[in-house]
RNA sequence: GUGGCCUUAGCUCAAUCGGCAGAGCACUGGAUUGUGGCUCCAGAGGUUGCGGGUUCAAGCCCCGUAGGCCACCCCA
């Protein structure tokens, strides 16, 4: 038989990477309440034109990336995918569920696992957790620094010190569409300087050829022309604002000029969240930024918006790097152990009977003698251990501490009401 | 999709020139039938990623393939 093991790109959290995430999952919704966004749930899979339209049918993302499905039998004429990211399900219920009719804006966030077909690489997974955050129908910019500040708290508290904030504006349709073409024109110019893997870009998305990490392309990346400086006044105006925003909250950004977004939806704020130092690298701990047209590209009124992503698995990684602490799962405050080993229905009883009072207890089901039985107990860091033996003929059990190494002869009557008094001093 | 390195027990790794596949950790059991992380003993655990080839003989050499890691690309 062929040995089994998860599909390439993926892979098994096991309990103590589990608890990681857990952890940040945790701080996750903490702070999405606490700065009023609620939580919602979209499917793992959509419309393929969701994506396509929503995300740009241009993108590497959708080009390239996106996991179709394909239904054995039935609805064959469907066209399905994974969702590589959570922004454009979120919008479709937005237009779906009538929510311009919510008081505005409307504030949601999900945490769950997204999809992308890519060569796997360290930090890069096939299937891969993001917590996201959206605010839909408020122009901004206020909310622009507010969603900044959030995402920048979150790795603060999730214990990541040194994560650095790139911040851009890269225009909307009434100053983009002529600095794109500006820039064609500039690179055009200079195709014959262009690394062979650059020059197709030319034609299909210039903007991505600023952040090429191509070492021969810096000097005519740095001679290009800038969006910053070709942005409308609009524009202008609302990225100086989202900067005196941040400022006030004490946000500390770096202005990136050449930070472009992947996907196609973005419109003026745009930023990126990044290990100090692991720049360049596919090291992105999480970005986002405005879309404005998205809603109405897929089937609303036109409406702002505004999110970022976060990448669990690379906060995970990231902790590690830095050398963090490792989360340890919470200990049994019991193992209830016996002297007989062949009574497991005499251990199982008694460790319900803690757990019908609420206690983590674990029993000890195993048919090993006593030692056995301790040490699994010492090793599982529980602090106490209840010894059934030939005290349970008048009613009583041995409750041992095992930190201290004593022990005393409890009636079985007494034992919740005892341990209970112990755990919650 | 492109390139480089790698793959032996659950994990980390040995195995001389091509000559009987091993250790440590972890796991299970035992050490005068009721007491601790230690110690000692034992057991279990392998199609050497998979498929071919060369050879009297392949973990080792050759070809293919899958997977992992790293980089490009892209992004989280």
């Amino acid at each position: 038989m062929p040995t089994l093991r998860a599909p390439r790109g993926t892979r098994d959290l096991l309990p103590s990477d589990r608890a990681a995430f857990a952890r940040l999952e945790r701080l996750a919704r903490d702070l999405a309440a606490r700065y009023g966004y609620r939580e919602i749930e979209t499917p793992l899979f959509e419309q393929a034109a969701v994506f396509e339209r929503g995300i740009g049918a241009a993108t590497d993302v959708v080009e390239k990336e996106l996991f179709r499905v394909v239904p054995s039998r039935g609805e064959e004429r469907e066209r399905w995918a994974l969702r590589p990211e959570a922004t454009a399900g979120i919008c479709r219920a937005y237009v779906e569920h009538g929510m311009q009719t919510w008081p505005q804006p409307v504030k949601l966030a999900l945490t769950g696992p997204m999809f992308r077909y890519d060569r796997p690489q360290a930090g890069r997974y096939r299937q891969f957790w993001q917590w996201d955050v959206e605010a839909i129908g408020d122009p901004g910019p206020a909310v622009d620094a507010e969603l900044i500040e959030l995402g920048a708290r979150f790795y603060r508290d999730a214990g990541l010190a040194d994560v650095e904030v790139l911040l851009n504006s890269i225009g909307d349709p009434a100053c983009r569409p002529a600095y794109v073409a500006e820039l064609r024109d500039y690179f055009a110019r200079h195709e014959a300087e262009l690394p062979d893997a650059e020059r197709g870009r030319l034609a299909t998305n210039p903007l991505r050829l600023l952040d090429s990490k191509d070492p021969t392309m810096a000097a005519l990346v740095a001679a290009a022309p800038t969006i910053t400086d070709r942005l409308c006044d609009a524009c202008v105006g609302h990225f100086a604002a989202v900067r005196a925003h941040l400022d006030r909250v004490g946000i500390v950004y770096r202005v990136e000029p050449s930070l472009v977004r992947g996907l196609d939806y973005y419109t003026r704020t745009a930023f990126e969240f990044y290990r100090r130092g692991a720049e360049g690298q596919q090291q992105a701990l999480g970005g986002g930024g405005r879309y404005d047209g998205l809603v109405e590209l897929l089937g609303g009124r036109p409406t702002p918006g505004i999110g970022f992503a976060l990448g669990l698995d690379r906060v995970v990684l990231a902790l590690e790097a830095a050398g963090a602490e490792p989360v340890t799962t919470a200990a049994p405050i019991a193992v209830v152990v016996g002297a007989d080993p062949a009574d497991t229905a005499g251990r199982l009883a008694v460790a319900t009977l803690l757990r019908d009072a609420g206690l983590a207890v674990h029993a000890d089901l195993s048919g090993r003698r006593l030692g056995r039985q301790l040490e699994g107990a010492v090793r599982e860091r529980a602090h106490f251990a209840v010894i059934l033996g030939d005290e349970l003929a008048e009613g009583g059990v041995q409750l041992r501490d095992l930190d201290a190494a004593s022990q005393k002869l409890v009636p079985l009557d007494e034992l919740v009401a005892l341990l209970r008094r112990k755990v919650r001093p």
